[in-house]
This record gives structure tokens, C-alpha cells and sequence, in this order.
DNA sequence: TATGAATGAGTATTCATTCAT
DNA sequence: CATGAATGAATACTCATTCAT
């Protein structure tokens, strides 16, 4: 009899773990010996498990895809509010800075490493983006159905911002401009 | 004394040169032969003005914050309206969207090398956000200072669209979001 | 001014002095380290002469078949009686068995080699194998033509005896064998 | 009791069906992960049968050395004329070429293994070349005794050119050497 | 100043072998 | 007996860097 592993619960798990490591250094500068012993494992393992570093990055990528993160604006609170809905999409966004942050930093490599990589389409971005705006406009309910872009692309630009500025940056400002998102939109 | 002008003025023109390529593959994934093959050099020559690849990749990074990017907004027509002087911005933003991309995956690279590098910052940074954000402010002349924060952030957001989508993004949309942008602005 | 090297020259010494290591132990067993050290250039070196340890096994057995072995033959006495001259040509071939024998194991590793090869057949081995009929047929001057070929095939076999038993095989044998060559051929 | 001839009897089929995989490939570039999966084992029952890959070698070539090839002379015609004989040694070889090729490739990983291996000589090996001669001189009842390894010598030079032509040699050929030989022998 | 040959530590990956189940 | 997950040393190969010319 075989050692009972479950061979992919054990692979998600750590595809899980390996999310922080790859956004932490990048993937050019980490290394599949670093990722192993920081998932606790040898390298043979980790070679068990996914057949190259680059196809390790890549389920990570399709990983994060597939993860349905909009599910977490369903417990978020159903205001009457225009802004408070804003406030909340806004809040929810910057109380998971660090997760978002590390996915930017993903694309970031994921996008230089489509340069070279095959022509062929990774489907599954696609389906991501549209099912992100999607559970986004049907929370905000926004009279005008540009501005849910409009507010994908602020808090992308918050983002940026972010990393820019290294994460030093007062409550206050990122306050101020909320509120500016808030009062500008919710004028109409 | 002639000599030195030469010298610094060659290693300028080598580090212009060598924006583009780290931009499109990365400082992980670019190797100093490369960089030499494309620049018309021998790598002994890219030592001989460079430390180090490390200290090639600082130098470009000081080079792009000490190059006055809003420049370029001086020159742009003095509109009477606020919403023209906003489409003025976005439109020369949209303009120079490659270099702007360009610079986007340099800071990445940068950020992610600082993580393990001297926790010294480097206060080239600080003057660069500040530049901008000024002349951004004198430019546009908005009763909200909060507001130029917003364009800025607006503007970022549509960066990462751009990479997220991998420029497949139509021009439309993009109309779209400026008017949107200039709509919420103008309207108060 | 560069480092003044015959980058092909040095690349034909080093590949003549990797022959030995080959056949000594086999292309499987024989590291790139391995073949760095006992060539006394490190590793980087040899990758800076040669592309890949197939590459440089490639080169090898490409350089065998370009060096013209027969013109020993040339150099070989003129005898008047076939016996004679079938007498040298077989002696030349003991007194080089250590040469021909590491050619021998090389074309073993070749042949393993070509099983997952691409199937673009190496012209170059056509060639060696003509040359060294024409040149052995012209030396011995044999009435039979198909003769030549036999003392080919004799040849070969030899080598075989030789590798099965290890190089332990006495010289009384291996005259013995000779002399029955010769007797055959020599009587019609 | 029963257990243990089973044991052995089994490992002795896994052996059988090793050569073929060994020879085709060569010791080195074949892994014990394909030779299990080939033979249809997991590589933790190859382990069982077998203490490492070089004992399974070992065993592969000392249970080719006591497999009586010769058996299959003693069902060769017996013939009157030498020639009819000689005629039918070679073609009886010929038939089995691949084996025999197999044979090889596998005595010349052997021959490089021996190198580092410790100096204590196989015994079976010794044994191995005595009957194959043997046999083959009463089989072929010659006259001369030399002539037997004469014989030996011819059709292992065969085996070196089908080598070194990748088998793609004709028949006729084949058939004008094979009658070289008799007639040489058959003349005295 | 410029070249590119040389270095060797470091990278992704493989593979014989072990061992818990 | 049988399995295949786990290990880590070893392999082919790369690359920042140095240095003789």
C-alpha cells in the first residue's frame, strides 16, 4: 500500500504558500531551492509536485484566477448608501492591501513572462476580469455603469500608489481620497 | 578635464539606452552580455562605466527620477476650462503610455530589490513624487488640491488596466474613463 | 585590445585532449566538471568553447572523422608482396589499437546517441567511411575488391577480441591471427 | 520454500526484459523510474528484486554470460561440406543480429564500468568466452584451430560495421563477405 | 579605453535510493 | 510484498565579474 497522501490538496497547499514567496522577491530572484526549504520540503518534492518553476508560477497565476475574491464583498454590508457602499468596496480593498498587493506583484512577472511565453491565450484572465467587475456592479448598483470601472481603476491606482511610497503612507491621505471617490460619484 | 565630460556623457547615453531593455525583460531575466550586445559594447566596456549590474539598475532608476518628466506638461496648451486642461494631461499620459509602462515594471524590479537591499532610502524618490505632483497641481489649477492626488491615482489605475489587459484595451473605453474623470472633476 | 587567443585553435586542442576522456568513460558517466578538471580550464571555460557537453561530444566525433587516419597508411613501407603489406597495415593497427580502440567506444556512445537524434543524417560520417576503404583498397592493391572490405571487417573484429577481453590477449594470438589472415588472402 | 523459487524466478523474468532497455539505451541514460515503469513495477519492487542499478546491471550481464547461446548451435544442420557449416553459423547469427548488437552495447557499458570498479575479475566472463569457442570448433570441425577464432573474429567485425552503419547494410553485401570467408577457409 | 577570455559560485532540474504506509 | 512520496547530492549549464592584453 502506497503512502496515503492526497497528491492535489497537498499541491494547492502549497501552490497557497508559494503565492507570498514569489510576490515577496519576484520570480526571477527567487529560487526553487529557497521556495523548498521555505515551504518546509526538498526540491525533489517540490519537483514532485509541479514539473518546473515555470509551471509552478503558472497554476499560482490560475490559481489566484480561479479564487473567487468578489465572494468576500457578499458578507459585506448591504447599505442603502451609494457611499457607503463605496466606503465598504473601498475598506474591504485596503483591510486586504497586502493579498492585492501580492497579486499585482504577480501580474507584474506574469506579464514580463508573457513576452516570450506561447501566443496562446491564457483563457482563464479573461473569465477573471469579467466576473471581478461583474460581482463589483452588482453590489454598488452604480446608476451609471461606466463608473464601476471607474472605481476598478482607482483602487488600482491606490495600488500603485502603495508601492510607490513603499506602504508609507498617513491613513489620513488614503481617507481624503476615498472621500473624494465618494462625494465625486455620489454627486452624480 | 575633457575627458571626463566624454566619460559621463557616453555613460548617460548607455543608461538612456538600457531603460528600455531592463524594462522588457526585467532585472532578473537580463544578463549584462545582453545588455553589452545590445548597447554595441563588450561587457569589460559596460564595466568600465558601471560598478556593477546592480549599480546600472540604481544609476537608471536616479536617472529616471531626476529627468523632469512634467516638463513636457509646460508645454501643453493653456486651456481656459478645467476639463480641457484635464483631457490635455491624460491625453499626453495616454501619448506616452510605453514610457510610462516602461517605468511602471522598473519600479516593480526596484521594489523588489529593495526588500533584501540597505534600508538607506534613497531620497532621490521623495524629490521625484513631490516634482510631480506639483507642477501636476500648478498645471491644472484645481480649487481641491485633494483632487490632483486623484488625477494622479486615476492615472495610475489606468496603467495597471493597460498591463492587466495587456494593452488590448480599446480606445473607446478610454474615452470613456477620461470623460468620466473630467465629468466628476468639472462637476465639483 | 583583446586577450590575444586562437579561439579555434585552442577549441581543436582542447577537443583532440577530450577523445581519451570519452572513451574512457563513456558520455553518460563523464561529468562536464569532470572533463574541466582533467582538461585544467574551468568549467565556464569549457562552455565558452564548446555550446553543450553535446556539442562538444558532436565536435569531437565530427573532428575524428575529418582527421585523415589513412595517411599513416601512406607513410607505410611499400612492399612488393600482399602479405607484406597486409603484414604492416594490420602491425600499424596494433601499434595505434590504444587510438582506434577510444574511437571504437565513442561510435558506441555515438550510436546510442542518434536513437533519439534528430534523423538528419551527419553527412560527414559517409565520407570517413569511403575515405578509409579508398585509401586501404589503393595501399594493398588486392585483386578481389571485396577483399578489402573483409580486412576491414578483420580489423574490426580484433577490436572487439581486444575489448571483450580486456586488452589481455597475447601477442602470440594476435600474430597467429594475422598470419591466418594473410595465409587466406595470399593464397586466393 | 516456495516463496523463495518464486522470488527468484521472477526476478530472473524481470532480468530478461531488462537487456532490451539497457542495451537500448545505454546504462547511463536510462533511470531506474523507466526501467520499472517499463516493466510495469513501481521503482520500490524494482528495489525489492535488486539491491541498486548496478547490481541490477551486474546481474544482467552475468546472467548473459550463463545463457548458453551456443544451445542453439547443437540445432544447426550438420552439414558435410565446411562451407554448408560456416554458411549456417553466419546466417544463424545474422538472423539474431539484434540480440547480438544488444550484446554488445551492453559489454561496452561494462568495459567503462570496469574501470573504477574494483579489480576483482567477474570469473563468468572467463567461462563465457571458453564455451562459445568450444562450441562453435565443434560445430565447425575445422581442420585448423586458428581458423575458429578466425571465424569469431570475422562475424564480430560484421557486428562493428552494422554499427557503424546503422544497420543499413545490404544484404548482398552481407552475403559476398559471408562467401569471402568461406571460400578463404574452405581453400585452406 | 576597450576587448573578450576566464572564472566559479549559483541555478533549475534529475535521479538513485529510502521508507512509511 | 508492493507502492510511490520524499530526499538531497549531483548534473548540465549560466552569469556577474575580473583581468591580461
Amino acid at each position: 500500500m502506497p503512502k496515503i497522501v492526497d497528491h492535489n490538496r497537498y499541491r494547492r497547499e502549497l501552490l497557497q504558500r508559494a503565492l507570498a514567496i514569489f510576490a515577496e522577491q519576484g520570480y526571477g530572484a527567487i529560487t526553487m531551492r529557497q521556495i523548498a526549504k521555505r515551504l518546509g520540503v526538498s526540491t525533489g518534492t517540490l519537483y514532485h509536485y509541479f514539473p518546473s518553476k515555470e509551471g509552478l508560477f503558472m497554476q499560482l497565476v490560475q490559481e489566484l484566477c480561479e479564487r473567487d475574491i468578489t465572494d468576500f464583498f457578499d458578507q459585506a454590508p448591504v447599505a442603502a448608501a451609494v457611499g457607503d457602499r463605496l466606503r465598504a468596496v473601498v475598506a474591504f480593498y485596503l483591510e486586504n492591501f497586502r493579498f492585492y498587493q501580492q497579486q499585482l506583484l504577480l501580474w507584474v512577472d506574469f506579464h514580463q513572462h508573457r513576452q516570450r511565453a506561447a501566443p496562446d491565450e491564457q483563457p482563464f484572465l479573461q473569465g477573471f476580469w469579467q466576473r471581478t467587475r461583474d460581482r463589483l456592479a452588482s453590489y454598488l448598483q452604480l446608476p451609471n455603469p461606466a463608473h464601476v470601472d471607474f472605481v476598478l481603476v482607482f483602487m488600482d491606482g491606490l495600488l500603485l500608489q502603495f508601492l510607490y511610497h513603499r506602504g508609507e503612507i498617513e491613513s489620513d491621505w488614503l481617507t481624503q481620497q476615498m472621500e473624494v471617490l465618494v462625494a465625486l460619484i455620489d454627486a452624480h
